[in-house]
RNA sequence: GCGAAAUUGGUGAAGUGGUUAACACGGCGGAUUGUGGUUCCGUUAUGCAAGGGUUCGAUCCCCUUAUUUCGCCCCA
């Protein structure tokens, strides 16, 4: 048996590094004051479609979908705003006496791709919206958020990259002046623009082929079309990124491929040199007509999401060393059957009172157990045998040291107190 | 969805159409039956991704499938 394409496994060193960048995620959303969601990962097929819009890639064609015993139609989450959006509204969270309602979430998405390094088919994003203000306030703090945890992280290539695509006035002048200005000459255009023409202008600006002909430099850009009201907003987006020291830079070419953005869109992407095309480590923005196209009041909407998987992939590109627990405090070793029993005991004191602790499962000789407890990394020993249990008096080594002790077992958790206090300083 | 390359044990890997698939690391056991991380010895592949074919014979040749990686599309 082989594991489906495009999923991974995690296990040992990798489930130690996911829950430890999951906690830092945990902890950052606290102190930004949003709470956690979290909502099923299939969803009726008509939400995306609706919500995520009929024309992007990632609902025509990238989608799983399945007829559920009902007979209903349901597909695999491919991105987690539409679930958060319709919760929002069937739980009329709108009807809060405290606005803007802030959330977060983290879960597995699913699209079904050509996997490669940092794609897969099943894939984690951790990601953000907030309901219920057209503040630029939100904007820069929803942006702020994958800079700062980046920054936690001690990640140092990445570029933040913003546009304002306008409200949906601005966007509408916009696209028609983009139709106009590649009609002429969409002939001279690759394969993948005329494609793009037809189905969606905004993108041809994304491409790679026809990035260095000169009317891909004279396109118009999003900026220019914005009406006064959305131009102050990008402003002020701009002025309050300033004031919390983010780097960013205008790029008219980020146009974001779902539907559902106006005014302010970003990616982050790893500015990594050995980083390969799945660069983008993270995107979002504004979202003003979503929620009522899903079937709520009029509702503004500003949210991002961030790979999971490109986030470890660009820590391991810049061999970022995490802080996680590599050590355990303590372990058993049982001399013989005949201790086993009470060096059980004594492994549970120690778990109970919040040391980590293990003990020989596999009644090796002293001699591997030594070797186990260096494998573990376990900063001290307790070797039990006939005389310990006898004497109720244990038998403790530190392991870097090698110093032995002998500590009255009613006295050891305060002998694990007072030393692990010192080997922390 | 299109194009290309890979796939040998827990890991890194060598290798050839022909009896038992190098070597290294790791694991386990012993020298050393209450004290190790050095050294020495022994041992360690459901057999070379899966299935089929060619052949007297295939891990090595051919086909199919699967997975991975790279590029495109798209995106996280």
């Amino acid at each position: 048996m082989q594991k489906p394409k495009g999923t991974y496994d995690v296990f040992g060193e990798r489930g130690k590094k996911e829950l430890y960048i999951r906690g830092l995620m945990e902890t950052l959303m606290n102190k930004y004051n949003y709470e956690y969601v979290d909502t099923p990962i299939f969803e009726a097929s008509e939400l995306f479609h609706r919500g995520v819009g009929e024309t992007t890639d990632i609902v025509t064609k990238e989608t799983y979908d399945f007829v559920d015993r009902g007979e209903r139609n349901m597909t695999l989450r491919p991105e987690g705003t539409a679930g958060v959006v319709r919760s929002f509204v069937e739980n009329k969270m709108y009807a809060r006496e405290s606005m803007p309602v802030k959330v977060w979430y983290f879960g597995p998405m699913f699209r079904y791709e050509r996997p490669q390094s940092g794609r897969y088919r099943q894939f984690k994003q951790f990601g953000v919206e907030v309901f219920g203000s057209e503040d630029a306030l939100v904007d820069a703090e929803v942006i702020s958020i994958p800079v700062n945890l980046y920054k936690i992280l001690g990640l140092k290539g990445i570029k933040v990259n913003i546009n304002s695509l306008g409200d949906k006035e601005s966007r509408e002048n916009y696209r028609e002046a983009l139709i106009k200005h590649f009609e002429p000459v969409i002939d001279t255009l690759c394969e993948d623009c005329k494609e793009r023409f037809k189905k969606n202008p905004l993108r041809i600006l994304d491409c790679k082929i026809d990035a260095d002909k000169e009317i891909m430099k004279t396109a118009p850009t999003t900026i220019d079309y914005l009406n006064d009201e959305s131009r102050t907003h990008f402003e002020n987006v701009k002025k309050y990124l300033e004031a919390l020291g983010i780097d960013y830079v205008v790029n008219p070419r980020v146009v974001r491929g779902l539907d559902y953005y106006t005014h302010t869109v970003f990616e982050v992407e790893a500015d990594i040199p050995s980083f390969g095309a799945q660069n983008v480590l993270c995107g979002g923005g504004r979202y003003n007509g979503l929620v009522e196209q899903v079937g709520g009041p009029s509702t503004n909407g500003v949210g991002f999401a961030l790979g999971f998987e490109r986030l470890i992939n660009a820590l391991e590109a810049e061999n970022i060393e995490l802080p996680y627990e590599k050590e355990i405090d303590a372990y058993v070793i049982p001399m013989s059957d005949n201790e086993k029993a009470y060096g059980f005991d004594v492994l549970q004191t120690l778990r109970m009172s919040g040391f980590n602790a293990d003990i020989d499962y596999m009644s090796r000789k002293i001699g591997g157990n030594f070797k186990q407890a260096d494998r573990l990394n376990s900063k001290f020993v307790i070797i039990i045998g006939e005389e310990e249990t006898k004497s109720n008096i244990l038998t403790i080594k530190n392991n870097r040291t090698k110093e032995e002790y002998k500590v009255s077992k009613e006295l050891v958790i305060d002998f694990f107190d007072d030393n692990l206090e010192k080997e922390e300083h």
